[in-house]
DNA sequence: CAGCAATAGTTGCATTATACATATATATGG
DNA sequence: CCATATATATGTATAATGCAACTATTGCTG
């Protein structure tokens, strides 16, 4: 039984993306944020405001238990501030610290620099078929976890 | 520091990755064959003739010693077998065994049937597209580890 | 030919990421 | 007030991985 490994998107996929999170950690480790791709993510997504553990933990496609621990070392690297919720004390609210933006304002260029020389010779075009199958795939699979979870 | 995480083509890969591996080995399992996406991978390479470890993990972009104790595995599931090379007894033939064969005949349908019913709805062209660019980024990024190593 | 460098593979060890089961604290609805 | 649901944390186990160091073997070179 032969396979046109070279065909295989998945084969693609998960080759580009251990390339690119390696590649991207070395480039934050570098500049000083010993930071994971995954953690880059939170940081994104804190970004945009107040989050609670769950919520990332949704957002992030993760147990929440990894999001506590992962939380911890950003905690940790005084990145992130948990604080709790008055009005709920089952809650954090999880929030960028001004140590986290200023992280933010060198990490994100980094990426946007490092995905601009990844992709500067491909046309848009490609790049937002690529963006678009990618997400295509990812949305789908995630329809069926949630029809999965017919508790 | 805002981000515009949806056009970050890195999340995209690295989610997509992440879903797919864990579903196609959520399928290998069903239907008899606990092996990992990585292990499929190797099966498939030596499909196409036998090598040795260090090819394969040049191929599969991994350290020797993680490759050892992948065909280890590999191996006690009767689906690989070591035979040392007469000429240079350093080496092993790596080879699938019959079972491996069989266990191939199994899993690349399933692995194409997942391809198909992830993508039946996007047009060719897209995803030509995304495997050309994924290839181009991942490409790139092993010209860098080359590079890199100049010792 | 003797010995050293190179190569294939293994093993010991440490690290990292992860999730499940369980526990604690808190809130909410009957 | 109690049962249930929710947010989070902790204990524990597992898997994947790589580096350093080791063995075995080969090939080269003086």
């Amino acid at each position: 039984m032969k396979f046109e490994l070279d065909q295989a998107i998945g084969m693609h996929v998960n080759r580009t993306a251990f390339l690119m999170t390696e590649e991207i950690a070395r480039r934050f480790s570098g500049h000083g944020y010993p930071v994971t791709a995954q953690d880059f993510g939170i940081l994104c997504h804190l970004s945009r405001g107040v989050m609670t553990q769950v919520e990332i933990a949704a957002l992030m496609l993760r147990d929440k238990t990894t999001i506590t621990r992962r939380l911890d070392g950003l905690v940790k690297k005084g990145l992130v501030l948990r604080t709790q919720d008055p009005h709920d004390r089952r809650f954090y609210h999880i929030r960028l610290t001004a140590a986290g933006e200023a992280a933010l304002a060198v990490l994100v260029p980094l990426v946007s620099d490092f995905q601009q020389e990844l992709l500067h010779d491909i046309p848009d075009t490609d790049k937002q078929a690529t963006i678009n199958t990618l997400k295509h795939i990812s949305d789908r699979l995630i329809s069926y976890k949630s029809k999965g979870e017919t508790s």
